[in-house]
DNA sequence: ACAATAATGTGAGAAATCTCATATTTTACT
DNA sequence: AGTAAAATATGAGATTTCTCACATTATTGT
């Protein structure tokens, strides 16, 4: 992690806006901060001293289970808030969240204006609205995953995630996203394969029969 | 569900304030009703006309899947805002909620106080909070559902909802809130009374080696 | 009080998913 | 370039959980 320099950072202030949330000037209380790919935004159980705005770049949400199973509770892409729930205090130990990628946040001090935020409605209907979406697309996952077995969870997640026609993201995280173990990932994977639904090429998966992968996926929307 | 008469309506206003979560005067906007056991506050999927606040009573709200199977998403108990959400339109249609007992609402017309609630920080602040807690535990449910047995869950299950010793829910609800069939919850249950842990008796179950079930359960809890 | 409906209970077999062991390939680091 | 760490891959066997079928109480409405 590194504090950009004033020039750099005003650069990206100007090309993410992000007054509109506000109905205060909140530029002053910005630092712009870069993560590298594979850092910790915030580690588990610590509690967080900035309010984060990502305006680019890709990270994990997670948290570790006792017995070391990992639940990859969400894939965080920019533009979005992150540390909004410990602000709120509802929360006083953070998850954890890893970059995916290269990242740029913009970083507001909790101490110094949580007082001022919690009293401003612009900030906090924003805040509901994204806290509501989240909470429905997060119940809307987890229901799925405990209602369908793997393979409509999959051909729905590959479909998702794909980049035209080509699917190549991480197993290792594909199956904490998903909530099974690695095993069974490659097992159904292989199913897939084997049908011809996907063909293996480099290092990923053209979908090679997406009709099929539709038909398994629309079993679970409604 | 039935509106509740002038007098007997003020008595509850009177005895559960709710004036707290309102910059402005909200006694006049609200509407006591009362639903019996079994009824519904929310269809599935129907467009909600209110914000409720449940003074007393419990109730369970539910999504049903295209495969017939219910995931419980949360028992619901007084006291407690439904139905904001909706208000927020992050999410048109509502999921379903169902009384468990004889239950008291004050409903808020949405239509009539949308614009003032999405103006009102002080409304906002306690949805966030709200929003952000109900967040919380429905994803360490969830995590909790995919990362430990149903012999881990059903054990801290019993201790947090039995009452001195006696656990009595039903089994129908317990199911799709854990979210396994109803086949394999007796089966786990048969697995404790074999063990000792509980013993039936009558309509529920006394919880006779407490100690084992803590232990169990403890494997979870971080 | 009686029928209808919901809830409980059990068996048997199958499917989904897990654990563990181990090998190979890729990627990251110095 | 060389080594360590991470990611990919696969087999075998065990567990967990599911489906379906069916029987037996409870509960509810009229």
């Amino acid at each position: 992690m590194r504090k950009l320099p004033i020039d750099e950072s005003l650069s990206y202030i100007e090309q993410y806006p992000i007054s509109q949330y506000f109905s205060f000037d909140i530029v002053p209380f910005i630092h712009v901060y870069e993560f590298d790919k594979g850092e910790f935004i915030f580690h588990e159980h610590s509690i967080p001293d900035y309010l984060y705005y990502m305006v680019e770049g890709k990270a994990k949400l997670y948290i570790t289970h006792k017995n070391g199973k990992i639940s990859l509770i969400d894939f965080i892409t920019a533009p979005t808030f992150m540390g909004e729930m410990e602000l709120l205090n509802a929360e006083r130990y953070s998850k954890g969240i890893q970059t995916l990628s290269k990242s740029v946040c913009f970083a507001i001090s909790i101490q110094e204006v949580k007082e001022k935020l919690l009293a401003d409605p612009v900030f906090l209907k924003m805040l509901c609205l994204f806290l509501s979406h989240k909470a429905t697309t997060a119940t809307a996952k987890y229901t799925q995953n405990q209602a369908y077995s793997l393979e409509n969870r999959l051909a729905s997640f590959i479909l998702l995630s794909s980049d035209q026609q080509f699917y190549k993201e991480k197993h290792t995280e594909v199956c904490d996203y998903l909530g099974v173990s690695y095993r069974h990932l490659l097992f159904v994977l292989a199913q897939f394969s084997e049908a011809g639904y996907i063909t293996k090429q480099n290092r990923g998966y053209v979908l090679t029969n997406r009709p099929e992968l539709e038909k398994l996926a629309a079993e679970i929307t409604y």
